[in-house]
DNA sequence: ACGGTCTGTTTCCCATATAGAAACGGGATA
DNA sequence: TATCCCGTTTCTATATGGGAAACAGACCGT
């Protein structure tokens, strides 16, 4: 189905960047012809799927793919265990509380709730962020796989985000090796300056963490001394929702 | 791009119904090769806009379309503009608010902030409604263009949903025009028994209403003298909105 | 255990839809 | 008004996707 995938290809673009994108940049990018782009990019607009702005004639992402990439919350287990318990957790903490799955090296926010101390809006639900660059990577990669980081620091390596983000191999080592231990991570301003979180894994049965549930707080905020106060809370919560996924047990705090 | 085009009615299958779906059912609803079915589905998956469950085998929405999804949100100016005001409504009301927006004759809620009177979680965002069971589909069509009443009646007609809602083509026009003449609609557990809304137009600038905000609230705290309380304060929100997308006035409330 | 009957997937081949090159048309810019 | 750039359309050879049927594997009730 290589018309399909190519297609889908083009799709990702506007996964990816969240900006209105034009058909000869998109062929450009992707070294597909201008005409292709353009008959697949219509008909995705005939199908609701994409926008085309009708000044610009450029495409951005459509209703339909609002609709059917809603359904992936709805459909999906993990977020109907973990809504409850997450806006318990958002009550007693004031942050806000997130859960973040990984896919392909990439790790999404896939379930937020809102807390009283709010952060700035520009973290948000949906968005791709590197693996290194996140509390919740740090975490996934801690108890997922043991291949899977060797293979994304060969592959991906640690590129630079903000000031703040590790980009030496061995320091990121030690921060996953050290987050496996004490069954937390931490992130400060490693993503987006200003906006640290701290995350902990979600088990729900299988050997490894299926997502991580963490909150996320202003920068200044999260000092250590904080973050000790939080993690009790974090940690019961997350072993509630472990326990509904299907984990015989929750191995941090109590 | 016939292909790529009957892929997405496929596609759409998962955009309309939340639950896992199987290559055999698909097919046949469709009257599509159980064969293309298949291949199609397993392109969606390889391609993370599908997740196949390795027990069942059945399909359902991936994390790609789910993060291409949450752009339409994130590229969507009338999110963005939005946004802000809604988190205001709703610390004043205590109500949820929503905006949502029309296709085709089905009503989405696009964005929603949750307040502290808090409904069931089965109102969703990214799932349509019909047309005539919600008080934004009222209010859209009171403020859309003239014909397109005309049409929905004539070619969807007024289906049954729970027993409140209106089924009565007279009855629903006149509820139209009501909404017409006040600026505001309301529902009364038309889409989900329990559930209440009320609605007001937004305004870009064009002709016709581009969305509509509203309140959720339990369907017995929206009493008449709710609605009369709470209109104000929704109404100035939807014209500070309006103001915002563009429009010149907004012609209700002060 | 064992057919029978559901799944989802694979194979095969021919008709046809598609990718590609280039031409078109329409806005913007100068 | 001429030039540029962008999105769309046209045209054709060829690759590709769609259809029929076979395959494989899980589940069922004997």
């Amino acid at each position: 189905m290589k018309a399909l995938a190519s297609a889908l290809r083009i799709l990702d673009e506007f996964a990816l960047r969240n900006e209105p994108l034009g058909v000869t940049e998109l062929a450009e990018r992707l070294g597909i012809q201008k005409s292709n782009v353009s008959k697949v990019l219509s008909t995705f607009r005939d199908n609701g799927y994409l926008y085309q702005d009708p000044i610009t004639k450029k495409y951005l992402v459509g209703l339909n793919a609002f609709a059917l990439g809603n359904n992936y919350i709805n459909s999906n287990r993990l977020s109907r265990v973990s809504l409850p318990s997450m806006r318990k957790l958002v009550d007693d903490t004031g942050h806000s509380a997130v859960v973040s799955v990984m896919q392909g090296g990439d790790v999404i926010h896939v379930l937020a709730v809102e807390g009283r101390l709010f952060v700035d809006g520009r973290w948000r639900v949906g968005l791709w962020m590197p693996y290194h660059a996140t509390s919740a990577g740090k975490v996934l990669l801690a108890f997922g796989a043991p291949n899977q980081l060797d293979y994304l620091l060969k592959t991906r390596g640690l590129p630079y985000v903000t000031a703040k983000t590790i980009t030496d191999q061995r320091k990121f080592r030690n921060v996953v090796q050290k987050a496996e231990k004490n069954g937390f991570a931490i992130s400060r301003g490693e993503t987006l300056p200003g906006s640290s979180a701290l995350a902990v894994p979600l088990f729900d049965g299988s050997p490894f963490a299926v997502a991580t549930l963490g909150l996320i707080c202003p920068e200044h905020l999260l000092t250590d001394e904080e973050a000790d106060r939080l993690l009790p809370a974090l940690q019961k919560c997350a072993r509630e929702i472990s326990l509904r996924l299907g984990a015989g047990t929750y191995p941090f705090g109590h």
